[in-house]
DNA sequence: TCAAAAGTGTTAGATTTACACCCATGA
DNA sequence: TCATGGGTGTAAATCTAACACTTTTGA
């Protein structure tokens, strides 16, 4: 008999706010609650964390279970713990945000699971205090983003540079000046030219780039 | 019956950097365990969360139980949740970091709790995760220090320019540079120049200042 | 031939940094 | 009288922001 049995014990969850982008819209991977309480309300994906996994562990398997992705890049938003949160039961919650590219996602996995892409910018009201989740990922999302090179993980390998601004704008919410922009890609020798181009998205043709993670540890120096 | 059950529970506890500034140094309060397990090793504060408490309510309430202050500034550090953290039982731990006056601090209390006012940059080896704690609330509050006006908050109501300063330096750790940084303060309406002098710290006597907070709402534009 | 996106430099303004001396006073 | 910390301005360098036209090509 110890000390910590004069305690209560309470269940913890994670919840994934999963990102994703779509050509110039930050997306969120939202799925209609299956269970009491909230059953049919949005909602964001999570589980229970187990006796015997770490909370990093627990949001990594969290997501592999509905998206099948490993060596996700994930971090953590932060717990969530008012009383009532959870109509049910005292439940706090680990918030995880991850990013991924929306095509690394099968479609198919995607209906068997009913999640859905949502324009992070235009959420429905979600089940609980998902919507404060969300709003606190994007911020630590953003800012982390502006100094460190983990928007590549929402691209595909190979992007053009209209594609990275138009990234760039929609998490940072406003619009940015190509110019000014590709001046300081350019500076940024880790993201490299390609002799790819794209023809999808123009007549003329948009050069490919990559990001070159081992040029980046050598000299990482990022700033955008 | 929900589905709650089939899952386990685990305790959670709040831990907490408190932060205080001594005339040049950062400054924070810890204390040697006094339970098994890690009885004896130095520690930061913590308590467990109760089932009707929120993690905040649960970390100011810690917080006051060993300082007996009420309103304190803290804000949540993130979660820590390695399933061995703790070498009892499971437990994830929420870490809050909170600023206070050292003066505002009871001695007498102080003593009765056996905790200590360390250096924030030589802190010993804590128990179980707490450096790595500390480490992230350090970083999280040096940041917010640059755009928020909390450093005050480590300050005696009034306060000389310089000791202004040694907070930014302690906390930034590195030297900034007088007139740079006067320079700024100037500029910043809400941080007032008061008629008292302090000679406690210089034969010719520092101008004391205030922090206005109501005309800090009225135009928030902070940056140091 | 024209619509649509790709690609490319320069300049003014704002911000940041570096830097050194006089002042007032108590010991 | 001198040692100690308080107080003050300027100039160079850097960074940021604004801005417009030419190119290519598929339809």
């Amino acid at each position: 008999m110890t000390f910590y049995s004069e305690h209560s014990k309470v269940w913890v969850s994670v919840d994934c706010i999963i990102f994703g982008f779509d050509e110039s819209k930050l997306k969120v991977l939202i799925g209609r609650r299956q269970m009491d309480p909230g059953r049919g309300e949005w909602s964001l994906y999570g589980g229970f964390v187990a006796a015997d996994e770490s909370l990093d562990d627990a949001a990594a398997r969290t997501l592999h279970e509905l998206t099948g992705m490993e060596n996700v890049f994930m971090r953590q938003v932060g717990a969530f713990g008012s009383v009532d949160r959870d109509p049910g039961e005292r439940v706090i919650s680990i918030a995880y945000y991850a990013l991924i590219n929306v095509k690394d996602y099968s479609e198919t996995l995607r209906k068997e699971h009913g999640v859905e892409w949502v324009d992070a910018s235009e959420l429905p009201r979600l089940y609980s205090d998902h919507n404060q989740m969300v709003a606190k990922a994007w911020k630590l999302m953003k800012q982390k983003m502006r100094t460190e090179p983990i928007g590549f993980r929402l691209l595909p390998e190979l992007f053009t540079l209209t594609q990275l601004q138009r990234l760039y704008e929609a998490v940072g919410g406003e619009e940015i000046d190509k110019r000014n922009f590709r001046k300081r890609i350019k500076e940024m020798d880790f993201i490299e030219k390609t002799n790819k181009i794209d023809k999808k998205s123009s007549k003329r043709g948009a050069a490919l780039y990559c990001f070159n993670h081992n040029s980046y540890e050598k000299s990482p120096d990022f700033k955008l």
